[in-house]
DNA sequence: GTGCTTCCCTGCACGGCGTGCAGTGACGGC
DNA sequence: GCCGTCACTGCACGCCGTGCAGGGAAGCAC
């Protein structure tokens, strides 16, 4: 790589950087490409070397921060043994949660509305990124699906056609054996968890309820126990 | 009411008629005090006079929308007979769906970051009409609680002190019966709700499913399965 | 070493935003 | 019929994203 490219290289890297920076500080809103350009002592022009538009920066934030939030719930799943899909699955949703209220602009980042006027451009950055969480918890529901089957007595109600090719192309790929219904199963747990952690980052179990933990950890346990699995080995 | 008054409150709800008229047509980010007052063939400034600030027009509107989601799915309950506790909740579910579906820049509005740098002013919008949300489905809950018992091994694990003291007020004075485990199931129970639609409002299950119907109705029936209630009668 | 090319960055402009504030004019109450 | 209240305008300020012309440094070819 010429010095040309790693310089700028180096400075992309910076730019994002400073935007994560200025979000955490100051809200999602605080990502200005004028704020990020005098935060690093240039002119906002500067940025358009580097990212064609905000929302192209914003986009890859996403991705990036995305990714950060995949690596950590992964990581605390594979701290968990195979023979234990019970323990797999709390110690994913838990840190899901945790991560979350930890980066609350990250969440908002991925799941929300995270910036003025942004707009998803061409195609978004969802689609890769989250068929990788799709599939990370389709890998949990495969681990315990031999138990959970018997839950599922409309397997035949799925085709693979109701799911998007290239997730499906990925799960048969690893999981020859998986029925569509278990690719079902598993976006409807990753809504089970989203719902109460969204809930709670945008403040609207501040009202409710003064021990969100709790009723997390119920949540959690609730839905292990309908995957037909043992609370905790 | 005199003349003034009467003026006033007319160009007060001409403000937020506009207001949800421009975010239904351009987005949430379309609500801007300037594109108002164009439309209403007035300057910016002149808005100040009917509300302290944007923010304050936002709550306001937070609250008139929220109220109308509520209006929405309290009905469809109603259209249900009381003896039928299964149907209600699917009715309620499937409302607050559609209603989302319908006006996801009124979901936005009510359930994440609607508008730019909008932060909630001062206490906000929500205690009141967040908590009239939870006493709703902890209606709900109260027709299923008999039959929902058994899947509460752990009654004894909340107090009411875990919850909002407004909240709980309205409870007992309404279900004298019920324990507060119930209302932490409420809780779960909107979680669930919330986080189906809210990852298909925001985008996040077009990428992984072509069926986010099909996932919803699992996910509600699996609900209605789980408090111990027989599916539809 | 010299000259050319490439490319990063500045400076400025435009229009849009929320928000204050002084001034103006019409209307209601007495 | 006067006076005070009050809705509204006009203007200013400082933010914002975004284009564009131009300068200047760094890299490359000979």
């Amino acid at each position: 790589m010429s010095r040309r490219a790693r310089l700028r290289a180096e400075t992309s890297a910076e730019i994002k950087a400073v935007a994560l920076a200025l979000m955490a500080e100051g809200g999602p809103d605080a990502i200005s490409l004028r704020a990020i350009a005098r935060e690093m002592g240039m002119t906002a022009g500067a940025i358009y070397g580097y990212f064609a538009t905000r929302d192209d920066l914003i986009t890859t934030l996403i991705n990036d921060v995305y990714t950060a939030l995949l690596d950590a719930v992964e990581a605390a799943r594979d701290g968990v043994a195979d023979g234990d899909p019970a323990g797999r699955i709390v110690a994913w949703a838990q840190t899901f949660r945790e991560w979350s209220l930890g980066n609350p602009e990250g969440f908002r980042l991925i799941y929300g509305d995270p910036v003025p006027g942004y707009k998803v451009p061409e195609g978004g950055p969802a689609p890769e990124t989250g068929n990788r969480a799709c599939a990370g918890l389709t890998g949990l529901i495969a681990d315990a699906w031999p138990h959970a089957e018997r839950l599922q007595p409309s397997d035949d109600a799925y085709q693979w056609s109701d799911f998007d090719p290239h997730l499906v192309e990925v799960t048969q790929e690893r999981f020859p054996e998986l029925p569509p219904a278990a690719v079902a199963l598993a976006l409807r747990v990753w809504a089970r968890m989203h719902g109460l952690v969204s809930l709670e980052v945008y403040g609207h179990l501040r009202g409710q309820t003064r021990d969100p933990d709790k009723l997390y950890r119920a949540e959690v346990l609730s839905l292990v126990g309908a995957l037909g699995l043992p609370p905790a080995p």
